[in-house]
RNA sequence: GACCCCAUCGUCUAGCUUGGUUUAGGACAUCGCCCUUUCACGGCGACGGCGCCGGUUCAAAUCCGGCUGGGGUCGCCA
């Protein structure tokens, strides 16, 4: 059976590469029906966070990926303590300075890799390495080694960063007599600048991501189209087909730069593809996560204006840029939007407040065959009387099909944005 | 510096394993046109690439070598 590991360290937030490496690992063994294993490697006392830990299983399980097992190396200790002291015996390491230290022998070392193909290496930089630390704490080399055998990991996905560890674990596999298991190493993310993905250039934890309003699958879409393609033109490729046909053989050598642009795309496919019920949902808790909505505000009202902005919006956070006039009065007109209010229309806009209070029936289809009605009538162009309609009941020039959005924000409301629209020109000069 | 990895449009990629079917396909971004009350969406189109040199071959994006460029690692961090 197969079995793999993800093993982040809870010093830092779970990011983009980390749960790059985590979804490939997950997809890889839920093809083949194996067994995922989280292992969380705390074992620097020091920079290991509760917070963080909390924060890594967190954003695994909003992505939507889990474990079979999760195991903690803080728990560990006195297993790689015995390891350490049988290679002691075997005269393979020794103490010094209160550490313990691994003496390789060194041999040409081979690996045949499942994404790069064959990696030789000639030689290693340093004849030995420490492997328990003075403070008795073992070293990530080590503890990964007895960890993967103990465990049972018999391919072991990581990022090409950790291809120089590779020779020295093989090394330490060889001095414990253990099993050496398979090695597949995926090409880095790189930030858009191709350099390394950093804080510098933007968001890098998934959390942040999260917050911005990305929606989990569509986030996972992405990172696997990062090193990964099904090879005939999808792109947009659900968790569950992924699963079906994702394969390591297939996956990229090289670095990919992480592009902004083209998680929003996806973003807005998923968006898109959503029914308004469900992405209202998800909308209204996120909205609400940021204290957006106005308490009182319901369910209906909501899905109405996700059905607005549904076409419109690449990512939740949108919706707090441009629907705030949708669930607040206090916008104010805004400065380019004025420009559309230059022309004093008070009488004509008098005449529209009018056939809009007569009406029974307040839809869309109605709005628009009497909003045409009033302005032909009143000898202007439609167009003409949409623009300063719309800057005064959203406060922008451009937005949602106003006749759609009059229908959503209801009679009363427009009436009243339209009277203050009035009072705008009457108290501006002509 | 040493060791290792990588190299197709600006970006993500298909094609490369098994050389001819490729005037190198798709997507994002950009630009244009259409749709249209605006912005989007959608439709159509444009722009744009096999890093360089050499070799093998009747034939190379595909195989080999070198160069150049990019990346990673060299911690009692992981």
């Amino acid at each position: 059976m197969v079995k793999v590991r993800f093993a982040p360290s809870p010093t830092g937030y779970l990011h983009i590469g980390g749960a790059r490496t985590c979804l490939f690992n997950w997809l890889y063994v839920r093809r083949l029906g194996g067994k995922f294993v989280l292992r969380i490697e705390d074992t620097d006392i020091e920079r290991s966070k509760k917070e963080f830990l909390d924060e890594i299983l967190e954003s695994i399980k909003w992505l939507g990926l889990d474990w079979d097992e999760i195991h903690y190396q803080s728990q560990r200790f006195q297993l790689y303590h015995d390891y350490a002291q049988k290679l002691i015996d075997e005269g393979k390491a020794y103490k010094k300075e209160g550490a313990v230290f691994f003496k390789y022998q060194f041999s040409e070392i081979k690996i045949d890799d499942l994404v790069r193909g064959k990696i030789v290496f000639t030689e290693l930089p340093k004849p030995e390495e420490v492997i328990i630390k003075s403070d008795n704490s073992p070293t990530y080399n080590f503890s990964c080694v007895v960890d993967d055998y103990l465990m049972g990991i018999n391919c072991v996905i990581r990022g090409e960063d950790h291809i120089s560890n590779t020779p020295k674990q093989i090394l330490m596999y060889k001095a414990l007599g253990f099993k050496i298991p398979q090695f597949a190493h995926l090409p880095l993310i790189l930030s858009a600048a191709g350099g390394r993905l950093s804080k510098r250039f933007g968001a890098t934890s998934i959390r942040e991501y999260r917050d911005d309003g990305y929606l989990a699958e569509a986030l996972l879409n992405y990172l696997l189209l990062l090193g990964w393609s099904p090879g005939d033109n999808r792109e947009i490729i659900s968790l569950e087909e992924a699963k079906k046909i994702f394969d390591i053989k297939k996956v990229n050598k090289t670095g990919a730069a992480f592009s902004v642009d083209k998680l929003n795309w996806v973003n807005s496919e998923y968006i898109k593809s959503k029914s308004i019920t469900d992405l209202a949902k998800i909308a209204a808790g996120y909205l609400r996560s940021k204290n957006f909505l106005p308490p009182d505000v319901d369910t209906r009202y909501i899905e109405r204006v996700v059905e607005l902005f549904k076409e419109r919006i690449s990512k939740l956070s949108d919706l707090m840029a441009w629907a705030r006039f949708c669930f607040y009065d206090d916008y104010a007109y805004g400065e380019d939007a004025k420009k559309v209010l230059e022309k004093n229309l008070n009488r004509q806009v008098q005449v529209l407040m009018e056939r809009f209070s007569s009406m029974d029936s307040f839809d869309k289809d109605t709005i628009e065959k009497e909003f045409r009605d009033v302005a032909r009538s009143l000898s202007l162009k439609a167009r003409d009387l949409v623009h300063p309609v719309r800057v005064s009941l959203t406060g922008e020039k451009v937005g949602p099909g106003l006749f759609e959005t009059i229908e959503v924000l209801g009679k009363k409301r427009v009436l009243k944005r339209l009277e203050r629209l009035c009072k705008y020109w009457a108290g501006s000069k002509e």
